[in-house]
DNA sequence: GTGGTCTAGACCACA
DNA sequence: GTGGTCTAGACCACC
């Protein structure tokens, strides 16, 4: 099964965002293995220098852990993930609000426009 | 005076989103004169080719209009302006529900964190 | 001229430890552009990929920093580069000792070998 | 008890250097039998064919040699045992000098930052 | 089987 | 010209 990307953001970084999100949603938890390199590589439809870059990159910012000759795995330190989760919430929030703000709105009509959307969106498109 | 850029989006989109946030905050309304492209270069300490682009890009969306040998104008037409706004202000609220569901929370954990982070935000570190 | 790089050690590495040494002794200052990748690539007959791994790896560390179209460029944030000499320093002092101690050698006998080998490296084979 | 390794070189070779530096402290002595394969990889959690390796790279290097069917044991040639330690040393000292020459320090200051560091060590962490 | 490195060569985006 | 990404394919080291 060929995954589809965006193009205006390099593969290997839409691959660690998703990643990321396995992991904030729980689907992936603390010590899991994850796909091999080449098994992502054939299921995304993309090379597998691409998805080792992925892996590079999961392990810079010490979220997975490589094992040569083993496969790579979700970091244990758990601490690590439920920080990831609240920096990337707090973040997500700043850069949401600021946006916001600098479009000239003031925070009532922010938080109006969100509830309105949430309404909208609640017999609508997606869950 | 050399503005500063962050290096993972391109120089020329960051200028075009500055300017729409002005025309948005109406500090830039209809019909209103650009800098020219040399001095907002050196205002901004970039390369003239680089705001060449950004007017290009803005004219693409019809926000902005180059009339030869008297310089760039933000569009008389305001009703482009007003839909810019309000499609920016949806896109911008979509882009956060969505991304924060993908990473587990739900729509009152949504919410309650927006209005935390606004009490905080409010006696604090910026306007 | 192509260098010569050991086979244990992957090259991007090597290619970073000889960048990083540059800066610490003072050869490359805050703010000096690094070679293109091309170039350093040709230089050190090595493929541009494997260049740009060491730019990058350098990059993250924050030691130096690439901008499109422009170059890569050491770090102007000189704390940074202080640090990172201090730092060196320290590791490479404790790795020492304690691979010295874990060979059974105590501190007087470590002092002892350290200055009977600058001695002998005095009036001989390097500087 | 399953040990710890770092991720950044071969398990077998960290085994390697172990068992070495429990000869050089000797704590392993000429003529000693060394764990069997499969309860050194039960200690060490690893696998019974890394212990293999570790175990023939002793050999490879004259330090341990394999008695079919008796097990493995540290050489009686103590002029082995010697050699190795002291070689071991000079290389250990030589890297260190070498690696802060090129960092720019000149021979006062690894003398006396060695020092700095024995005496703070002195008071405080590790022996 | 696993991950890691490297090359060759292509194409893109930016200044 | 600069850096950045991606592919194809090879080879290595480890478990």
């Amino acid at each position: 099964m060929t995954d589809t990307f965006q193009t205006n953001q390099p593969i290997y970084l839409q691959l660690v965002e998703r990643i990321k999100k396995e992991i904030m949603r729980d689907e992936l938890k603390p010590g899991d293995k994850l796909p091999s390199v080449r098994e992502l590589a054939v299921q995304s439809g993309v090379n597998p220098n691409t998805v080792q870059r992925t892996y590079r990159e999961l392990e810079h910012e010490k979220i997975a852990e490589s094992r040569r000759g083993q496969g790579t795995f979700v970091t244990e330190d758990s601490t690590i993930l439920t920080k990831m989760r609240e920096s990337t919430k707090q973040i997500e929030i700043e850069r949401f609000v600021i946006g916001m703000k600098e479009m000239g709105y003031r925070e009532p009509e922010i938080i109006e426009g969100l509830q309105t959307f949430l309404q909208l969106s609640k017999r609508g498109d997606f869950e």
